[in-house]
DNA sequence: CGGTACGTTGAGTCATATCAACCATAGTGG
DNA sequence: CCACTATGGTTGATATGACTCAACGTACCG
């Protein structure tokens, strides 16, 4: 299948309306970017780098959504988190220059910038407020990453569970009808919770039967977020 | 007890002994924080700061070992990493000016540099160098942290188990007897692996049975390492 | 000598993983 | 148009890893 004819994105612009880290940069800073980036489309379940491979630029996302995960032993995923529009994946390798410690695939169909690995690295030497604000960035990650550590070590998969609704409930937003705004596989949802695929399918439906959310395939509509919170343990 | 009297290291020797991050500095640079830190000792058990707590600035180790940890549910800790000299702790939050995401207690009698928040933050705009390697620690960090995020999802306690007493071997090294330079409680081993102290108790007597390890109190004796790789499932 | 913190062991329970079977759906190719 | 296949979803039965609770031992300390 052809991909549609798509006008490609200003940088600038685009950092705008994202929030995209880019809108730290100044007005010529931006139009390197956008001239040395190379706009590219992806269809869901399309990889855009792989585990353990060496990366020659980083990723901003325009469109879509990709999912960052690991792949642990035999072939089980661990999602490590989700990009979207305005976020950018692979800057940790690249900055770190160590292979990727991560593989990247598109959740829902996308269109992406990739930027050569030198243009951030000059960034970084040239203009210390992005520098600062990429500092930012990943401090924040880093946070989460203790964060979701603490949770998985300590919490049950029934609690992790509804958090993870939560957290997506935050990320991606529910629309008109209450559902959520990003459309997993089960399996997906257990590798995010860290679990295996039959206990999410048993936990949603427990969760269905409280009157908590609702099912139809794989869109999950958010009945009473409460009672999520409630069971997932945010406020301790 | 009193604290014994002790000379108060010099930035640029003590970056250069410990390969603490400061080595990217030039010597005005570690002038301005030999002259602005605040030379702190701490007992074992002594907390530097406090999870939720606003932090006016960090620390870098000198001599010691901390640990950095989350508090769950009901207060049980989850420790993220352990700091030694050469390390900075608390960083994070001042990069990114939040509260702490985590607290800092003493597990060996240590002596640490306290530097105030302004410090690190003008270095960050002054040195694009210093500003690039502390990108580089915190995405090394990162990795670190995504690691660890599916090796709780995905492994059993006695592989994680096996890993880290690895992975401390790998930290603090082995005496000349091949007993583990850091002792921990079982209840800390327990912290770090993610599971209930009774736990680890049982799977070490079962590694001790198994002559992987020997165990004196809190003293741990490396006697097959090959064995403990084996079970840690590393090369996956 | 009592107190406190840590370590150890046993027994019982439960949450969760695993295995297996089956259904639904959609795309493919003859 | 109909098998054919692949993928994802569901459910049940069973097994078990790991937690919890409880009791007790040990060691150090004031």
């Amino acid at each position: 299948m052809k991909h549609q004819e798509v006008p490609v994105p200003f940088c600038d612009k685009c950092a705008f309306e994202t929030g995209a880290i880019f809108r730290h940069l100044g007005h010529e800073e931006a139009d390197i970017i956008n001239f040395e980036k190379e706009f590219r489309q992806f269809r869901r379940g399309e990889l855009l780098y792989n585990e353990g491979s060496r990366i020659s630029g980083f990723y901003c996302i325009h469109k879509g959504i990709i999912k960052v995960f690991k792949t642990g032993l035999d072939g089980k995923e661990q999602i490590i988190r989700f990009a979207k529009p305005g976020d950018i994946i692979a800057y940790r390798s690249v900055l770190s220059n160590e292979v990727a410690c991560t593989s990247a695939r598109v959740i829902e169909d996308s269109q992406v910038c990739f930027i050569p690995a030198e243009i951030l690295i000059s960034l970084v030497k040239s203009n210390s407020t992005f520098a600062h604000e990429l500092l930012k960035l990943a401090c924040h990650e880093l946070g989460e990453a203790n964060s979701f550590i603490t949770d998985i070590a300590q919490k049950t998969v029934r609690e992790r569970l509804a958090e993870i609704l939560l957290l997506l409930v935050e990320d991606f937003g529910l629309d008109e009808q209450d559902y959520l705004q990003i459309s997993l596989t089960r399996e997906e949802l257990a590798n995010i919770v860290g679990t295996a695929t039959e206990s999410v399918i048993r936990l949603l439906s427990e969760f269905k039967s409280d009157r908590l959310v609702e099912l139809n395939g794989r869109k999950i509509k958010i009945l009473n977020k409460k009672g999520l919170e409630k069971i997932s343990n945010v406020f301790n």
